[in-house]
DNA sequence: AGGCGTAGCGTGCATATACACCTAAATGTC
DNA sequence: GACATTTAGGTGTATATGCACGCTACGCCT
């Protein structure tokens, strides 16, 4: 076994957290024009795939905890830009959805976003995007 | 150019993020009892190879903001576990450094981080990690 | 019907992240 | 040497992240 991946200099959530937060940066920079933030993107994209959803399989889909995410929720229902209901079935439920509002400032940001995500296409290739973000989706599932 | 990856689900930012979160569960389950935070070992681990550094340094090797880095030595500097002290040299600059306490503490955790790193490595194999830390690091030095 | 276990959500607390803005010290210019 | 500029750091505010804990509603069992 291998020494040299045992140093903390290795280690798989410290490397991930740190490509992240350089990344985030670009993109923070091009969409802020859009007023939305990164996370608030993440959600409303995934909002409006999804439809209405209850709270824990949207923070199961986002690999969010499920407390999290119903803080990240907080400004986008306060904004108009989300619905949050209690399911009509089981009153335990609350069904999240993307609104009208939501559904226009998102493909505002989209705009924005579209660019930034093109840059770093041109940066790092798309095939070598492909292949990556496969084997982040491998992660994923891997400590599922 | 493809429009399949210009759809906000193959966000690299988003993607990176995602797969930080579902990652660091493991890791922070792991490390609890050592009763370091994730990012807290991240920066120990750092002021360790380095030696005593300016903010501003420390936060550019983490890809983290200058700003960011401060509140997030406060807790280790209330901990007696780094040290912060205006330079001999330039009274601007703060020179950041572990303590004695600091690494012991870091041996410790590095205990446990070990056995977090040693499953995600049997699960992922080494191999892949090499290759994917390497597109990691590729990827922070195009953005700078 | 009554009671029990469980499932879905929210809150209190603590840390993480970053932008806008402010302060102080060093440096450069004349 | 005086003053503008640049550089290093911190603070106010807002969002992000997750654990421990508590509450309510549903389902089951008797």
């Amino acid at each position: 076994m291998t020494d040299f991946l045992l140093d903390p200099a290795h280690c798989v959530s410290g490397n991930l957290h740190k490509t992240a937060r350089a990344v985030s940066r670009l993109y923070a920079d091009a969409m802020r024009p859009a007023g939305l933030a990164r996370s608030q993107f993440a959600v409303l994209g995934h909002l409006e795939r999804l439809g209405p959803v209850p709270v824990s399989e949207l923070a199961d889909r986002l690999y969010m905890e499920r407390t999290t995410l119903t803080r990240n929720l907080s400004p986008l229902v306060d904004g108009g830009l989300v619905d949050r209901q209690p399911s009509p079935q089981d009153a335990r439920v609350k069904l999240v959805a993307i609104t009208d509002a939501g559904r226009a400032k998102l493909a505002e940001a989209r705009g924005y976003w579209r660019e930034a995500q093109a840059r770093m296409l041109d940066s790092i290739g798309e095939d070598a995007w492909r292949k990556l973000e496969d084997q982040l989706r491998q992660l994923r599932r891997m400590v599922r």
